[in-house]
DNA sequence: CGCTTAGATAATGTGCACATTATGCATCAA
DNA sequence: TTGATGCATAATGTGCACATTATCTAAGCG
């Protein structure tokens, strides 16, 4: 009662929020590798909480398949065959091409402006030779596609595919060249521009094809992670 | 040790899995009503198991967007505004206009073949009335259309995105009208017959149209109800 | 009479102990 | 040497006890 014997944490949904978003970072930006087993009293240790709280969130990743969970072996980050890559871009084809159906019929000035001045800032990060801004513009540019027609469940379905996409990215595409070429985005907008809704999908199946071209088998067997060097947040001092 | 004192429940999937298709089967059969509070304690008793077993699927369904929770406030049946079904609509036209854009290209006579035979079953539930038939049958022809595609992504949003939209229906369509006219889902597949992208896009639109028409906003405040009476089979005899 | 508030009660969140299962390793036989 | 087998160890799954929070009720006050 009055003793010290033991402090219970109060709920805390932000604790769990801010794992959830560590561990899902790490996978996106790369630092946690395909591959790597995801041990819950590791897991617990490095964040400085319960094995409890990890598990929580490890449950959630999987049910968005963002790890994989095998029952009585733990989770792991998962390794997606050539075919669930392909599988994923072509989703995302299929998607925008049924955005872009929609769009050229709600166009409006205030929508081409924001895609013309998204596609600035992409086009000046590509002159500058900035590689990462490079690769989050130009997937931030089918966001805003998705994005302009305010309907949060698609919204939802492609960052879902995104993120997806991003981590096989880090895997299989060749780190030398970028992602997306800005001539095609501005070309996209340009067909939509002109209400040439044929000639808006053409570009966008081509796009995504070119960047399926680019994917190469390539497995990275790097070595097992420290996760106290791949957090770096939950340092906690003594 | 040796004393009969508690007896742990082995690791079971199964029973996991059948928690979870039991509630989500209630919903979507609409005996568990929108609104409805999903008591841990209450559906722990109902089932038969332990809390934490009701705890884990609860939170599943909750990542899955199925049921609605609340920290500290526990799990409801999610009752959503019109603006809601109607982006599901929305997100379901566009998905099918971009379905139908791929699909004309990878037409083939098989996959016509199959489609023929599910409009032939459909249109002879549709003529001896059967209207349960009827309306599982009208969303199995949409189910049909993007799992010819072959894309698992594909396949698993749309059927996420009809789940939703059933329970949606149960909720605020009049339960006189028939869902899908079987008229419209045959042009369709006449327009993918001919190759005419065009028109096939057009009629899906207008058949969703059609149906997002229908709805109507009815609040249906029924009482609540028995979880031993909604879930059957979990009767557990001693 | 209406509003606020304090206590009682019920429901949810968390940590821990233990059961169960998988894995690594040493040993032995062919 | 290679393969199989049994044991030791570690990791995951589950139930329970308790802390925390929300909800309900009723008394008190203006």
């Amino acid at each position: 009662m009055s003793d010290v014997k033991r402090r219970q944490a109060k709920a805390d949904p932000e604790m769990d929020e801010a794992i959830y978003q560590a561990i899902t970072q790490a996978i996106l930006e790369g630092r946690l590798t395909a591959g790597t087993k995801l041990a819950e009293h590791r897991l617990a240790e490095a964040f400085g909480v319960s094995r409890e709280r990890i598990r929580k969130v490890l449950h959630r990743l999987g049910a968005e398949r963002r790890i994989e969970i095998v029952p009585n072996r733990g989770a792991r980050v998962p390794q997606p065959s050539l075919n669930e890559i392909r599988a994923v871009y072509e989703a995302h084809r299929v998607l925008e091409a049924g955005v872009l159906v929609q769009l050229v019929r709600i166009l409006d000035a205030a929508i081409l402006a924001r895609l013309d001045a998204h596609l600035a800032e992409e086009r000046a990060a590509a002159e500058r030779g900035d590689r990462a801004a490079s690769v989050r513009l130009s997937g931030a540019f089918h966001i805003h596609l998705v994005d302009a027609l305010g309907n949060s469940e698609l919204s939802h379905f492609l960052r879902d595919l995104l993120s997806r996409s991003s981590v096989m990215v880090s895997v299989y595409e060749p780190a030398s060249q970028s992602i997306c070429a800005v001539d095609e985005h501005e070309a996209i907008v340009e067909a939509l521009r002109a209400r040439d809704l044929a000639a808006a999908i053409d570009l966008s199946r081509h796009h995504f094809l070119h960047v399926e071209r680019r994917l190469r088998v390539e497995c990275a067997p790097k070595a097992a992670q420290e996760f106290a060097d791949v957090f770096a947040l939950p340092v906690r001092q003594p």
